[in-house]
DNA sequence: CTTGGAAAGTCAACAAGGCTGACATAATAT
DNA sequence: ATATTATGTCAGCCTTGTTGACTTTCCAAG
């Protein structure tokens, strides 16, 4: 950590800075290595993230894809396949593959639209909200034990750069879900 | 964010919370809805993460396997094949495939362990280490612009939150990175 | 010096979960 | 009536993970 300026401190800075500021001080964060830190953070950080439900999964023979549709489902009940595949970014037929397998285990409901007949309307059944909380527990409790660890200031700048990552696009995604399902 | 109390604040808060504190109001942070919403943030940032980086391995014929042997080799140059992977956390036989595929295309050199012969140790060459910057580069540059929009103190925070997520082993290894190779 | 075990490489087979392309059906919209 | 949309499905492919079995090489301890 106090060996930051090995790799050539402000290196590849010269998209537009802030203009004044304090100078080199304040910029230290910015480091190559510091940015680099903050890579191989993510990196780890995912796969502790992922490692509590993936056993819990495991032994229901589903993945990290059910998982994920279900996790969206029990945020938006009723939502559509459209909106899922937006949210999720894959394919329909991929999509498919995994809601099949989940109405086939009796987790998710698929209900005719009431305007749009076309439509379906996804739900969780009583079971897939009970797997829903089981996941959800395992994952919450390891985020909220480093939330709690980490303190709140530290939460608020991990939101900030989490969101700032992302593209405009994906931003709206996550922001809108807020709103919607919370 | 200030319609947080909806779901049920310090729900999920038996597990033994700092016993005085300032009562409800330091704990907000720790609500069911601010630790889904951290959980969402981690998916959408994850996939932005590595979106750019994708984009180079593609037009390549690699994927994502590859970028993280690269990225490691370049972090230790000379490190054995064992060392990868325990950091990679995948099997011998799924690193190996990576391996052959990246050494195949000149982008990697495996020499035999001058100590002991049984070990090969593992360096970028040139042209690898040129795809390491190009991949590099991408990802570091969508990093250092969250970097700079959230700020040095988010940053601290963004850093904290991660690695008190990762396993005490997780860590130690994420840890041991930037000491060695950094 | 022999032998046990560690490091590495390889083959085969399999599964999850992405992808594309093509096509079918039902219902809405024009 | 026709075009478009939402969904489902079949088939086939790729990457990247897994197990299990087996070999070669080499270090180290007996």
């Amino acid at each position: 950590m106090a060996e930051a300026d090995k790799t050539g401190i402000t290196a590849g800075l010269g998209q537009g800075v802030a203009p004044a500021a304090g100078g080199t001080e304040q910029l230290l964060f910015l480091t190559d290595e510091q940015v680099r830190k903050g890579i191989e953070a993510m990196f780890f950080a995912y796969r502790a993230f992922t490692a509590d439900p993936d056993r819990i999964l495991e032994s229901r023979g589903l993945g990290r894809a059910h998982h994920r549709a279900i996790h969206f489902i029990h945020r938006s009940p009723g939502t559509t396949v459209s909106n899922l595949l937006i949210t999720l970014g894959v394919t329909k037929q991929s999509l498919n593959r995994v809601l099949r397998a989940l109405i086939a285990d009796g987790l998710v409901e698929s209900r005719v639209g009431r305007h749009d007949k076309r439509e379906r309307n996804l739900t969780l059944t009583s079971q897939g909200a009970a797997l829903e909380r089981a996941l959800s527990e395992a994952q919450r409790g390891r985020m909220r034990a480093a939330y709690r660890e980490a303190g709140p200031v530290a939460v608020a700048g991990f939101r900030q750069v989490l969101e700032a990552m992302m593209d405009p696009e994906l931003r709206r995604q996550y922001q809108s879900l807020s709103e919607v399902g919370g």
